[in-house]
RNA sequence: GGCCCCGUAGCUCAGUAGGAUAGAGCGGCGGUUUCCUAAACCGCAGGUCGCGUGUUCGACUCACGCCGGGGUCACCA
């Protein structure tokens, strides 16, 4: 990476001048950035401000000092020139030759260009979905999913060594709920009247589970008491559901590594075994939680929303004892039950249980959850920590609200009520690149408003439409080129430095950034910072296209030298684009052909 | 009420480990086509970066306090 070159330059010079007791060793890394203004040089470097402090010396002053130190320091010319800018900036200017001949990079590494090793190998889990098996995944799952998937590629494309997980919730209530309205389904297909809990699973998809359920084992539970039945039925339930979530996840081309199971965590006594840990540290006792905390705000009860527990227990506070967690010791606010008052774990004990054995095949773990779940976040950190490891080695990255809209139209939908939006209701409209793109369109964090009637559109207010056209765009020229029986363009050192337009400049310097970009995304865990380099990048080569049809500057023109030049820059940008949308998932067609959505799997 | 996220142009949002004169798209207005894809581009208009203190060479960015929007405060997962 460029920057690097500059960066290793100057912390070569500040060393040399430190051990010299010219000037203080840096307390921070200096930063070496690319300036918004271009004239200000290629990189702007603010050591000499963040040294002036330590070193007593105004910041010019030292600047103009530094700037000597780096020049003799650069023994191999990188440098053109250096100056003292601003409050002590020092503007670098790089030889124009170390910017064309990095772009030999491009061809070299091809389809693996901008993969970098700063994970150095490092083992990170990427738990992302994990969607109940109660249904088919929904909008939000869609853009958990995407993100997920987006931030392991990321990782990947980093040098980290990603594991892709899915946490089956294949335990506990909310699959006997799922296996019990599956059984009401089945007593009517048996011709009996029944009366549908509004907290059942109201989807048409558990009918159809009844039905190869009736189709399996006939009329045999029909009146057989829960006992005998609740396990089996939700087995093959849960099955059914992974099933229909496993479609939605190739429809939208997610791939797990590993598929992990609550149930088998129980099975296999690892929660028993997680349990003893945690009492052979000292991390549980036996004790009662405070009562609830009033909530203030508006009419408290919704009547209409009728019981919203399963078993619909008063919400007296029971003073029963617990076996609880001493998450408060680790910055929790209280601490968390591990079992029930039957003595049966909680969710969370089996949770962390979870994390704690994942954590002993990754070095770091990222869960990507929804928002609504933050506030659980805490706990989980707590417990890492209690259990040894750093709070750090577990990032979170938090999925905010889907608001689907139909040209601009809010698009009512309901969490549990029968009115949900399917993944694969948008995906069959819009198409899975359209999908993918948007959602990756924002930070993790805001809100987002996905317009399904903006998705569909092929027009340029379409983001995707936009860089793949773009994509598309840079192919015809090459094709046009092949055609015109122009020799391949490969790099050529003297061809590139033909490359002098402005435009030129930005769109090599672009490129060249574009390792960066996709190192800095995977250290945040912020794909959206991907899809916004390859919109500015594209409009940057539309700009200069459509500029060229008016100065003369196009690139298949009469100078041959220029021509292979340009071509080469086309080349060059487009495998950057087409990197780009590999690491969204997103394709990259060489030809935007009318019907663009994708039509079957 | 406690905690978390958000508050930047009319709308939707970027703003890269605090950096020089705050950006993009859409929408509005006005232009560009002897055409390598006009499915594109150019220009104009539009801002007290929610408000206020503080930290320092320097704050949209960090800290604290307000205001507004959302989320969450289970022996449910």
């Amino acid at each position: 990476m460029i920057r690097d070159l500059v960066r290793e330059l100057f912390e070569k010079a500040l060393a040399r001048g430190a051990a010299e007791g010219r000037w203080p060793a840096a307390p921070v890394a200096v930063a070496v950035e690319p300036p918004r203004d271009p004239r200000h040089g290629d990189f702007a470097v603010n050591a000499a401000m963040v040294l002036a402090r330590a070193a007593g010396r105004p910041p010019r002053e030292l600047a103009a000092a530094i700037a000597e130190a780096v020049r003799a320091a650069d023994e191999g010319g990188a440098v053109a020139s250096l100056e003292v800018a601003g409050p002590g900036f020092l503007n670098v200017r790089l030889a124009p030759d170390v910017w064309f001949r990095a772009l030999q990079e491009v061809e070299r590494q091809g389809a693996a260009f901008g993969r970098t090793t700063v994970g150095k190998g490092k083992r990170v889990n990427v738990e992302f979905v994990s969607a109940n098996p109660t249904g088919p995944m929904h909008v939000g799952h869609g853009r958990n999913a995407v993100t997920g998937d987006a931030v392991a590629r990321l990782l990947d494309w980093s040098g980290h060594a990603v594991t892709r997980e899915y946490y089956v919730n294949d335990y506990g209530a909310q699959v006997q709920t799922l296996a019990r309205s599956v059984h009401l389904r089945y007593q009517e297909l048996a011709g009996r009247t029944v009366d549908f809990p509004p907290q059942g699973y109201p989807g048409a998809y558990v009918v159809e589970i009844a039905r190869a359920l009736r189709a399996e084992v006939g009329d045999r539970w029909l009146d057989a008491p829960e006992a005998e039945w609740l396990g089996p039925i939700r087995d093959r339930a849960v099955e059914h559901v992974l099933g229909m979530i496993r479609e939605d996840l190739a429809a939208i081309d997610i791939r797990f590594d590993l598929w992990s199971s609550e149930k088998a965590l129980y099975q296999s006594g690892t929660v028993e075994r997680f349990l003893g840990e945690l009492e052979a540290k000292g991390l549980v006792y036996v004790g009662t939680l405070p009562p609830p905390k009033s909530r203030k705000g508006g009419p408290p009860a919704a009547p209409a929303d009728g019981e919203a527990h399963a078993d619909g227990e008063a919400e007296v506070a029971s003073a029963e004892p617990l076996t609880l967690f001493r998450s408060s010791r680790y910055g929790d606010e209280v601490d968390r039950p591990v079992k029930k008052a039957d003595g049966t774990p909680t969710y969370f004990c089996a949770d962390i249980a979870y994390h704690w054995q994942k954590r002993q095949r990754a070095d770091a773990l990222v869960d990507v959850l929804g928002a609504d779940h933050g506030g659980y976040v805490p706990r989980l950190g707590a417990a890492l920590e209690a259990l040894g490891h750093a709070r750090r080695d577990l990032h979170v990255v938090l999925i905010q609200m889907v608001n689907l809209t139909r040209g601009g139209e809010a698009l009512k939908m309901g969490k549990r009520s029968g009115n949900v939006v399917w993944l694969r209701e948008v995906l069959d409209e819009v198409g899975r690149d359209a999908a993918r793109f948007l959602f990756l369109t924002r930070r993790a964090d805001a809100q987002l408003d996905f317009d399904l009637e903006l998705a569909k559109k092929q027009t340029l207010d379409n983001p995707v439409f936009y860089v793949q056209y773009g994509h598309a765009r840079l192919a015809s020229i090459l094709r046009r080129a092949a055609e015109a029986g122009l020799p391949e363009p490969r790099f050529d050192l003297a061809a590139v430095r033909s490359l002098v337009l402005p435009e030129e400049q930005e769109l090599l310097k672009r490129i060249l950034a574009f390792p960066e970009l996709m190192a800095e995304a995977a250290l945040a865990y912020e794909p959206h910072r991907v899809a916004y380099y390859l919109q500015q990048t594209i409009a940057a080569f539309h700009s200069y296209y459509t500029g060229g049809k008016r100065t003369g500057e196009r690139v298949i023109g009469a100078d041959p030298v220029k021509t292979a030049g340009r071509l080469y820059l086309c080349l060059a940008l487009k495998q950057v684009l087409a990197n780009g949308l590999a690491a969204l998932g997103v394709s990259a067609p060489d030809r935007m052909e009318s019907a663009a959505v994708a039509d079957e799997d």
